[in-house]
DNA sequence: AATAATTGCGTTTATGCACCACATTCGCCC
DNA sequence: GGGCGAATGTGGTGCATAAACGCAATTATT
């Protein structure tokens, strides 16, 4: 008997700013199954492109959103998971930084609508990971798969700096660190962590528009400083 | 223009003793492409069956072993990774006790063969991983992914269990740990941490036939204890 | 009975983490 | 301008845990 499978790829694109905590990207259906329901945006694998490159393209086409960072995330196959017939979606997991969360994610088929607005016809927008909605298809668990990875992979790779503006205060990415995993941290003892790891680097600039306060240092994320350490076996964890 | 991509599942089942270290389960092909080359025991998904299951089932007729731990590890997508056209392979990383491995992996596939037989153009074996021919496909480059999930993953998960006896002495969990990390283990800390997250369970037998020297008090893992520590919030690390 | 090998348990030293104190730098208000 | 609130930068201390090391106990071998 002949195999007739057939092949999506999903994407579950997280964004981050310390007022709405994290987020996901999540664009409307505007075909049957799950028709007008919020789904992940993705969509069917082309027969010639590495699998890498269709979830690029199809973010870009569907939500105009240049993300940042990027892997595979695992292969969704329960035989059930599609009314239309055996499909396997394998799933992708990315990480954009704020800038992309301010700015309104929009198909670039229809001429963007003014920023800020809030039509109830929009087709992609972000959603708080507290606030969403019951999805099409089995897209609730794969971003349950997606979160539990990236709860876990900040702890011990460095993808949290991935979140955040490149230039960025230590306080933001404690409070990110809080966020996702949930628990207080101190201050002082994440701070001098960082600092004795050497994988920031101090910039002159300070943070400007504080609420209130003094404003902080910027740092950056140093990668040669982190992929060296990476060879000498030395590992970020935190 | 239609989509046509068809689906393999692939295992790359491991397996450890204290002489061989770690080694991986073969099949020898018997079909072009790459005919009489040996590659991951797997082949097409069905059209109904949850991958997980097509995996099993692939296993027990290519190879009759039976897996202890199996959880899936990567989707290889890339274009050219197979000649006859575009194929994705859902690969899966699993984990047997050493029993399996002192018996000789055997295909049950024709009746020709009656079941019990060893016959010496057998199509399975199990190979060192330091000995690894040319494979088949891109597997080599899938056992290089499943390896270093391997050596990640037990160290923040007690799955080095699943490569031993269910009776083991502390000092072969030990040599597994200093095998795959490749790097040496205090003994006697290591023992102390276990005993304190109380997750083995001591027995009142002795591991017989040493060769030489004290004999070891023979332990094993406490799933009850593990689960409940696991709720706890309390995690095994190595 | 001496020796080698390996296990089991204990002691000391170093490191990391929770917690505290205080100076510094900004906005804001009087 | 000076006081105040709020947040950042930097230093330090005590406790718990991990790393490093010592040594006796148990077995096979000779």
């Amino acid at each position: 008997m002949h195999q007739h499978i057939r092949v999506t790829v999903e994407a579950v694109i997280f964004g981050y700013n310390s007022r709405d905590g994290l987020s996901v990207l999540l664009v409307k259906r505007t075909i049957p199954p799950y028709i007008f329901k919020w789904a992940l945006p993705g969509g069917f694998a082309s027969n010639d492109e590495p699998l890498e490159v269709c979830v690029k393209r199809e973010l870009r086409t569907e939500t105009g959103i240049s993300i940042n960072y990027l892997e595979q995330l695992y292969t969704f196959g329960a035989p059930d998971r599609d009314p239309r017939g055996r499909f396997l979606a394998v799933a992708y997991f990315g990480l954009v930084r704020p800038t992309a969360l301010q700015t309104k994610p929009k198909p670039v088929i229809t001429s963007a609508f003014p920023l800020g607005s809030v039509s109830d016809d929009r087709e992609a927008r972000w959603c708080k990971i507290q606030e969403l909605p019951q999805l099409a298809f089995d897209h609730n668990m794969i971003i349950e798969k997606a979160l539990t990875r990236l709860r876990n992979k900040i702890r011990y790779e460095p993808i949290g700096f991935e979140l955040l503006d490149s230039k960025f205060p230590i306080s933001e990415l404690e409070k990110l660190y809080e966020t996702l995993l949930a628990r207080p941290i101190d201050r002082r003892n994440f701070q001098k962590k960082l600092n004795s790891l050497g994988i920031l680097i101090a910039h002159d600039e300070k943070q400007k528009a504080a609420l209130q306060g003094r404003p902080a240092k910027l740092f950056s994320f140093n990668e040669q400083e982190y992929s060296k350490l990476r060879e000498e076996g030395i590992l970020f964890e935190i």
